[in-house]
DNA sequence: GACAAAATGTACCAGACGGTTAATTCGGTC
DNA sequence: GACCGAATTAACCGTCTGGTACATTTTGTC
């Protein structure tokens, strides 16, 4: 799953000798497509703009992707399972719940901060009204086990009587992700705010 | 150019009497527009579209902004200003800081329900890292008498001694901003995490 | 009612862009 | 070393789309 960017700098001076590497073709176009799709949106990204930033060409996406769309699907779950994963190697079963929770809260709040990408993508995806978010198993799964692991947290921390009762995992889940998220999604409009006149 | 035209077949039935409404076609276009750009973002929305759902015509829309992004600038516009005229009614300077603040608050939740439109505009706004914000020293200085308000209503409230020191209006406006945003914003992806089976 | 200026209608275009066709080359296998 | 399917290339194509040229109608003014 790693992009590996060794070798592959052959010159083909004598001859046309292109090295076969499917799956560093895909990977190349899928981390590329995701970084496009972030900065411009669905309709706002280009194929064209994609396969010259690739290793490859657009014929390449085609092969293996179809059409735009399933390439912006792939790539939004390619972001997703980048965060969950990152959440599941915590481990936080492992840790008393006070604890996992402080460090799941960090997690997510440097991952947001590190990867404003995906922080873009799922604001692009809320704007098409998670059209096709929805069309992902794979992504309901991956979601639906996040908030697993909060569950079990948040239960543990219940019956160790460190955390109050009367919350759901979905409020957890949510008000961490708020709080994240909005530092890095609306950094743009706020940064403006800013402004030299208005620190007095 | 040449003699028979034979145009009289039936142009206009009733002698195309059209009424001019400058400022109501202006309008018409501007809030067609701010549907559409919300809807699909800049590069998503189509100028053909926006001028289907218009009373006018697409000639119109670039006889009066003349092109699109100009056209999207000024949706941006109208959006914010619709908000920020909102606060201002609320006459935060005659009512005691606790109170305003409560005002205020409860506002800016009930706007950002109510205007999903004007959410995913500074959604979309954001992904283009506020460049069309940055031209607009209309909406600078809408949000600056923004801040400035909150500004006045916390001094007083510090002075009262009813809020604590050490906070910045800008902190303050943030969070406001933040919990009422992100409740609208991330709504569609939210809503599949509500799916049946993770409601244990 | 003549005239200019503002406003609107109609038809069109050039380029961008998603997607495709058909041919070529690589890697492995027998 | 012939053969086949997978991988890859290069050249196209049809349509969509932002934008425009030009004609026409309305309104205000004298």
């Amino acid at each position: 799953m790693s992009i590996n960017e060794s070798e592959l700098t052959e010159k083909n001076s004598s001859r046309g000798r292109w090295k076969q590497d499917p799956e560093g073709v895909r990977a190349n176009i899928l981390a590329v497509a995701l970084e496009e799709f972030s900065a411009n949106g669905l309709s706002g990204a280009r194929i064209d703009e994609i396969a010259a930033k690739t290793r490859s060409s657009k014929r390449m996406i085609y092969y293996y992707f179809g059409d735009k769309e399933s390439l912006y699907l792939k790539a939004l779950e390619a972001a997703y399972k980048k965060v969950r994963l990152g959440e599941e190697r915590l481990e936080l079963d492992h840790l008393p719940p006070r604890e996992a929770l402080e460090r799941l809260v960090e997690f997510t709040y440097e991952h947001h901060r590190n990867n404003p990408a995906f922080i873009r993508l799922v604001m692009i995806e809320n704007i098409h009204h998670g059209r096709y978010l929805e069309q992902s198993e794979e992504i309901k799964r991956l979601n639906a086990a996040a908030i697993s692991r909060v569950e079990r947290v948040y239960r543990k921390g219940v019956e160790d009587g460190v955390f109050r009762e009367g919350l759901t995992p979905l409020r957890i889940h949510w008000l961490i992700s708020a709080m994240s998220f909005f530092n890095v999604s609306n950094a743009a409009t706020f940064s403006l705010l800013f402004s030299p006149n208005l620190m007095a």
